[in-house]
DNA sequence: ACTTTAGATAGACAAACATCGATGCAATCG
DNA sequence: CGATTGCATCGATGTTTGTCTATCTAAAGT
């Protein structure tokens, strides 16, 4: 069961998607990050890990937020697990998540601009 | 047919995914986008539109560098224009396609850690 | 007006996904 | 030890998604 893909995502640095064409292999690889984010449940999952002020959170305290059940949970987390956004830890009888910083931190760089593209965010129209 | 939410996507400016719990509306609509963004074949294709220097491309010089029948391909860049992440133009015979930077500013901004909850980053293990 | 070419739409179908209830495993508490 | 509680895994099920072929529309050429 391949646990994410340990420091393997991007080759080089900074593949820059609006930059260069993607290259097949990365595609795939940072598709599979994308879809994990690619759900409300998951989303706010996440949201609720990363924001919490001590880095962890409980997965005690995730389930109840929600109008689901406890497996449909655990699943969520197993995704965000194998996508590299997340990690666990088991302490005790309690299980806690954090936050992988590493890979929100590579998507938030592969989806700015480079700077020679940058203009004036107000010429951009929505149709 | 709803052609992306224009301009609605974040009623604040900056919901900080990281920063703070994501509320379920929130959620729902950010999935869409990430969803759009979660397969290799549009990666690739928001990738070649957004790296192209002029800015535009012609659906002609998409299509071919696929594996993939011509109607896939217009049915991913359909997903992709719903989600507010590009935008067509027709001129002529051809259709051309370009980067609504607005959106893809929104997720690097999303993404991005705010500076309280910035470390070192080589203090991030794998599993 | 026909023909041709670029691209979008419609309908079909298999694969992937979100969800559930039932069960399993691990740790704590009597 | 047996019971209980927290969480993960399993198997089933309805829905969504990616892909195709066939067809349609729009523009341009003859």
């Amino acid at each position: 069961m391949p646990e994410a893909f340990p420091g393997r995502l991007a080759p080089e640095c900074c593949p820059a998607l609006l930059g260069a064409p993607l290259g097949e292999e990365q595609a795939v690889e940072l598709a599979r990050v994308f879809k994990a984010l690619g759900d409300p449940v998951r989303l706010r999952l996440l949201s609720m890990i990363a924001s919490r002020s001590g880095g962890e959170v409980c997965v005690c305290d995730l389930t109840p937020a929600f109008d689901l059940s406890q497996p449909t949970i655990s699943h969520h987390l197993k995704l965000l697990r194998e996508a590299g956004l997340i990690a666990s830890e088991r302490r005790g009888t309690w299980v806690y998540y954090r936050l992988l910083p590493a890979m929100t931190d590579r998507l938030a760089a592969l989806l700015a601009r480079p700077a020679a593209q940058r203009a004036d965010v107000s010429t951009e129209e929505a149709s």
